[in-house]
DNA sequence: GTGAAAGCGCTAACAG
DNA sequence: CTGTTAGCGCTTTCAC
């Protein structure tokens, strides 16, 4: 008997057990036609050689891998730390393989897609970078779905999930104008990202709406990250360039953190006191006790869930449905940097 | 001409170029012997009909998959976040793919470790989890590196790669000494796992040699994540249960961290004048203006440049060798929390 | 329910 | 340098 060593195959384990390997084959597939005795000396014979399906090897004729990729931008912010954590929990869940993939922000795709699409996975979920419409056509044309984490590309075919980043921004205009603020200063993050924007447009419109003249919404680019948020406010303040707002709304938490920390750290202010600090995503640390921040929270295992949905991993040959954009809403967390209206 | 739509496999790239079904293999294989005209005439066609090779069909035959599985534990410690950046940075360069795995802390990884053999992985990270002396045969016997991060397993002939823990522990005992702390703290991570551990022991080790009684040690259960370091040390010391040491010790930052929370938000204790705290990994938040905690620093980039090192993908067939550990030294990073003597 | 045989898309000798 | 020919390990008709 060959000893346990090197590739042990399908065919080991039917000459072990005496069968054709089909046989094998049929053994370790759910629900195909097989007795059950059969079955159990197989699998008896499959242990006994520690035998271990080739996925590779089924792939090739079944035309599924059971991978996902999941192209990643930005791992400093910790929201996305979250949605990569629930998308693990849930694809694992499903027996699914995530190959995981991370593009610098805001560049483009298309190496990383043509990477993944050489290991022909059932899925792509993209939360970060932009998609080209051709690489959009290669993937309908294959028949491998993509869905769009947070960010749409206007005009594409391609589907995806996202909170309601506009209505979200006027949230927090809404909350910062009720508690009283007049003058602003917002932390803009990655320019290219419809995420972004989006905020930043339902922010600064609804503050327009209510009168607020544009001088007094003060635009800082805070680049998505920690130490921009910090080092932009630094900046802005730190020398009186400008006055100091009565708020500043960080496009995420993260940035907002780094202001916070820019303002109370470095310049001795007072939350919210003398400036009130609004967020955006919710992430675990906004709920610490240095910033309780005040922030409007996306539903992560709601938008994760819709995502999956979206990739419709059980239906392979579907049609790939064109564009739908499924926006969840987000709602205010109210913590300590905004007093909150008696009323609400 | 059949359109662009469904599978397009190196014969129809053959077909249109007018050559070989072999000459489009060797077109897209570095350093096959191909002329250049002929290559390019193949990558044209290739590119007329967006092919895209098929990995997983060529994995069949080469026995590589360029695929590293990544198993993971806590991703909500953001040492663990950085690593995975660092690993994935390194791989993605290499043209490797990532197969990302989260095992619960302290549980089994065999499960997991099924899975991805399934895939024929060419090498293994586990930065969590235990490892069991069956999977580490069955890997050996299949020619699987495996690399523990971290961690390690008494008596197993698996490689890894760690920060001296114990040696780490100790210079923060000697820190602490130094900056005149007299009774201690000492919050625990994950019972099983080896690197808290051995930290424990360090800095224990080191303070009874100073003639610390052990009765000026309190030991507590923090689980290694933030919520466990904010509750273990309310549990401890809000109601008086023990008086307040003179310093604690989070045997990794992020514990540190939710120590620090709870005792200033909570207690109103004054960091460093009341007590000290220490922590260890050097996370980016350990440097954040509210925290600016001192702790030991592990070096991940060269932490992780070691694991790949040991993962050996360059010389596949190369027999594994047996159970190489390394240890890098930690150091300390002096910031706020720990008052640093003159004399440094 | 079961085995034989024909591929899945590619690489790797092997001749030329 | 180039085409032909076998497989890689598995799933899947197709008869029995």
């Amino acid at each position: 008997m060959k000893p346990l060593s090197g590739r042990v195959t399908s065919l080991d384990v039917a000459a072990l057990a005496g069968v054709s390997q089909s046989a094998v084959s049929r053994a370790f597939t759910e629900g195909s036609s097989i007795s059950e005795a059969k079955r159990k000396a197989i699998l008896d014979a499959a242990l006994k050689l520690n035998y271990v399906p080739n996925s590779i090897a089924s792939s090739l004729t079944t035309r599924r891998t059971n991978m996902v990729a999941v192209i990643l931008g930005n791992l400093d912010n910790p929201f996305y730390v979250q949605v990569l954590k629930a998308l693990i929990t849930r694809l694992q869940a499903r027996g699914v393989q995530i190959l995981t993939f991370t593009v610098k922000n805001g560049s483009n795709s298309d190496d990383a897609l043509m990477r993944v699409l050489r290991y022909q996975v059932d899925g792509i979920i993209l939360t970060s970078a932009q998609l080209s419409t051709r690489m959009t056509g290669i993937c309908h044309d294959r028949g491998i779905p993509i869905v769009l984490f947070n960010r749409y590309i206007p005009g594409s075919s391609a589907s995806g999930v996202r909170c309601d980043n506009a209505a979200g921004g006027r949230l927090m205009a809404e909350a910062l104008l009720g508690a009283g603020a007049r003058s602003f200063a917002l932390l803009k993050g990655d320019p290219n990202g419809t995420t972004s924007q989006d905020r930043q447009r339902g922010f600064t419109d609804c503050l327009l709406e209510r009168g607020i003249p544009p001088a007094d919404i003060l635009e800082l680019e805070g680049q998505s990250t920690y130490d921009g948020g910090h080092a932009a406010t630094l900046r802005a303040f730190l020398d009186e360039r400008h006055p100091i707002p009565d708020a500043i709304f960080g496009i995420n938490d993260i940035m907002a953190m780094g202001a916070m920390d820019a303002l109370r750290g470095e310049m001795g202010v007072k939350i919210p006191a003398d400036l009130m600090v609004g967020g955006f995503d919710n992430i675990d640390e906004a709920d610490r006790w240095p910033y309780r921040l005040t922030t409007v929270r996306q539903p992560v295992d709601e938008m994760t869930e819709e995502a999956l949905n979206l990739l419709d991993l059980d239906n392979p040959g579907a049609a790939i449905q064109p564009g739908i954009d499924i926006k969840v809403p987000g709602r205010i967390v109210w913590r300590s940097t905004i007093p909150r209206p008696v009323d609400l």
